[in-house]
DNA sequence: GTCCCTTCTGTAACCGCTTACATCCCTGGG
DNA sequence: CCCAGGGATGTAAGCGGTTACAGAAGGGAC
């Protein structure tokens, strides 16, 4: 066995001084000589020395740690926001904890332990969450700072963006290219979590039409997965309207992506036959040239972590609302 | 403010017992009477205590928390492995605690943190890190169980695919379809970190052409990034040869997407005039019908966290070697 | 020279839990 | 009836740091 670690007590011997001065040193404290502080730098760098993370964290309160929570981080948005996260935490010396809330239990579990995870983390951020829709506020739930992206949450910090205006903006540059009748592919309304997004996304799309005056169809919208697979089997529906639409609007790209592949499938071109606009920006829509609406799901990652950051250093709590630019593609085209 | 969290002392002098019986009592250790554990239990019930994780951690050394390590995590495979990983650990009442070493400056720094890292974990999982590159076996840098996904580790368990094997198998599958002249789009020799993945998939390539006395012709293979852009710009280059392929194989499904859209723009027919096949099983693969080797990388996820489970628990190491079934759809067809 | 203040350093009490060891009690065998 | 032995519990020493407090040394004002 090799020697265990070297702990503050060994650099204290070796540097001739005592732990408290070390621990001063080490961090950075004032109070310390110059020559002592590099001697014991010094002797702390040729140990290898490295604080017990436990030790500090149980002595200090402080854990260096953030807690990154989302229903998973398999799909699109919260693995995106999660890179966002990392790069301004790894930055300032953070550890980021995860914990996923995938299934509705996953959910009851992590409310109910929320207290026990708060005290493992010095900040918390959540992702698509909705933790709000138990009817508390977020921060009745964490006695911690917490910032909210993709979600706009009660007691807690948000980036996020608006929905129904995003979704608006997607319809209106249907109507824009002489599009009236615009089929609606639409998200479920219970995902893993409670999510108000269908339904805001849904107001955006009736307040384009309405604002044009023209009808809102019923039997043009349909609800589906988030997924290709979701988006792919709401085509056909839409085709056996009475009046099939001219264009449709997908809540995401990966429902977009399905109805590009249906549509294909049953001959019909896109934008020639029918124009597709998504929703999200995803990796893929670019390559594939999807008209889409672009949420800059990194930068947002970024802009909450540097918020949680501020909170912790107890800067004052803000809500962003995160533009949502159209990105005109190839899927979309004028009604000829 | 509130009182603070109730301590071990508290339930102590509450159920009128000492520190050292709550302790047992709670973590079900033997020798405490059921009426002192019941009277325990309950007393800790009523004050909702939780044991302070920093805490039982310095004094026990357990952590309870694994550490995962990606290039990132916003890409598909290592996003979908980290669900796998985290569904076990989960179970199991540990937290995950992630790493990223995005650029080669992360890398170098969380190789020069290592051993810091592990203080903060029981066990370590790793995708797609390739420390080895750096010379030393994985051992060397942890002193922790380690567990590598994706990637063959000297000095550790590795759940990971034949990758020259299944990039065989996909060009046989063209080749039984009648194809003689097959493209390769390749990936970056460095992405990241100096993955040999696209070197092992292209001596898959190559051992199917020879196998059936087929010329390997430089020409046909291109390199580009991992992503739908980077099959985009590969296609162009193959059209250009003397004698264009008939098929491609792509070395990721998100370069076959880009291939399938390039193809679309040119006016080629998929799997008419050019049959692609790709390499992952991505989620969007089956909706659009791509052609493909599966991965199964949640799979794999769950089959390296038991793995870690189990070295904690000081089973032997492992080394797995995950199937990867050809998914036949419709981007690949015979050459007629 | 005296006093006071500032800088530097050490002592020791925590942080909240785990655990080795000592102690007490009760039961059963001889 | 006595003693061995094992179960139940308590005491206290850790785990490896942080930090309040006290004390020593040095410098400047008077």
């Amino acid at each position: 066995m090799a020697n265990s670690r070297p702990t503050i007590k060994d650099i204290a011997r070796l540097a001739d001084v005592s732990v408290a001065t070390v621990s001063r040193a080490l961090r950075n404290l004032p109070y310390v000589a110059p020559a002592t502080r590099s001697r014991v730098v010094e002797v702390a760098a040729e140990l290898q020395y490295e604080a017990h993370p436990q030790a500090s964290r149980l002595a200090s309160g402080r854990t260096w740690t953030i807690g990154v929570v989302a229903p998973q981080f398999g799909t699109w948005f919260p693995s995106r926001a999660l890179g966002g996260i990392n790069s301004v935490f790894a930055k300032a010396g953070y550890d980021l904890l995860i914990s996923m809330m995938t299934t509705p239990e996953d959910r009851r579990r992590f409310l109910k332990e929320a207290r026990s995870f708060c005290r493992r983390v010095d900040g918390i951020v959540l992702i698509d969450t909705f933790v709000s829709a138990e009817g508390r506020a977020a921060d009745s739930f964490f006695d911690r700072p917490v910032v909210a992206v993709g979600e706009r949450l009660e007691g807690a910090s948000s980036i996020a963006i608006d929905n129904r205006l995003a979704a608006r903006r997607a319809v209106e540059h249907l109507i824009e290219m002489g599009h009236q009748r615009i089929g609606l592919v639409a998200g479920p309304q219970f995902a893993g979590s409670p999510t108000p997004v269908p339904e805001q996304r849904r107001r955006g799309y009736e307040d384009a039409l309405r604002a044009e005056g023209l009808a809102v169809d019923p039997e043009l919208a349909i609800s589906g997965e988030w997924t290709a697979a979701g988006g792919a089997a709401a085509l056909p529906s839409l085709l056996e309207c009475s009046t099939p639409p001219t264009a449709v609007f997908c809540m995401s790209d990966e429902m977009a992506f399905g109805v590009l592949r249906a549509a294909t499938r049953r001959g019909l071109a896109v934008p020639g036959d029918l124009s597709v606009i998504g929703f999200d920006d995803h990796d893929l829509a670019d390559a594939l040239g999807l008209t889409t609406m672009r949420q800059a799901v990194d930068e947002m990652g970024v802009w909450a972590a540097e918020t949680v950051l501020g909170l912790i250093d107890d800067e004052p709590v803000i809500d962003i609302t995160w533009d949502v630019p159209l990105m005109v593609r190839e899927t979309t085209a004028p009604l000829g």
